[in-house]
DNA sequence: GATGGTCGCAACCATATTTGTTACAACGAG
DNA sequence: CTCGTTGTAACAAATATGGTTGCGACCATC
């Protein structure tokens, strides 16, 4: 699947922030995260701007900015993380629209989209099993 | 996500497929199915070639030729359609290897990959509980 | 109020993926 | 032998994703 790395990116962000804060600093800088994750600043603040919107953290401009949790990171689960970062629906329906002289061409879009409803209401609870503060446990009990 | 089409392009085929079988037809040629889909033919037997290395469908060649079942819908699940259509994983990790120096960097791959894995195998599982002959009495349902 | 560090955002480029198209060889029923 | 179809390669077009540059807005500090 042509799966992007938006989740694992944002993931990566909220856990460093957490951790960060833990070691009692007040707000991390977009190139800070960049550097742990290993890519541009910029593409840093666009994830942390969906994850503003979605109220899971804070950004302060000016000097000394930067981006704090507006949450604990127990109380955040990766779908709020899922929801903020990814737009379309898992599977996508057909480009161009079928048939609709033909019984299959008119009725397949109706049929998928309860099924894959269905699907994926199954992966939004199986995400919403997950903290962020699990994810942070997870990372730091990993063998270096 | 960049969710593609190819699942349910391989669902709507094998339920024409059948429907046409069930009509008392051997085969569908990929020309057929591409007007129900409404695409090109080397789309849909590029589908198909897909599903027949899965076992799922059977290909004849030469004159009179075309597509046929290999199995009953009732005996194929949208997970075998999707292993077959659908070769990487849900979720994608860094595009860029995270900074190995940074405890965050080092430990989050390790900690998704684990987190991950529950998550698609409980996808699979959901998916493996459809089956195509659903799909198709589905469409059939549908009104016009 | 000037300075400097940081976010916010738009614009653009590079790359990868997906889908559509053309072309043609291979095949096999008749 | 002929004709209709698959199999597959090659390429084009459209879309998605991620990286980069540039610069205005903001604000703590001096």
């Amino acid at each position: 699947m042509s799966a992007n790395s938006r989740l694992t990116i944002a993931a990566h962000a909220l856990a460093w922030i957490g951790l960060y804060q833990r070691q009692g600093h007040e707000v991390a800088t977009s190139e800070q995260i960049a550097g742990s994750v290993n890519t541009n600043p910029v593409v840093i603040r666009r994830l942390l701007g969906d994850l503003r919107r979605a109220g899971l953290v804070e950004s302060r401009r000016g000097a000394g900015a930067g981006w704090s949790l507006a949450r604990e990171l127990g109380s955040m689960t990766l779908l709020d993380v899922y929801e903020a970062v990814e737009p379309g629906p898992l599977f996508a329906m057909h480009r161009a629209r079928p048939d609709q002289e033909c019984v299959v061409g008119s009725g397949i879009q109706p049929a998928l989209r309860g099924i894959y409803e269905g699907i994926e209401e199954t992966l939004r609870r199986e995400l919403a099993r997950v903290t962020l503060e699990k994810v942070l446990d997870d990372v730091l009990a990993a063998p270096r």
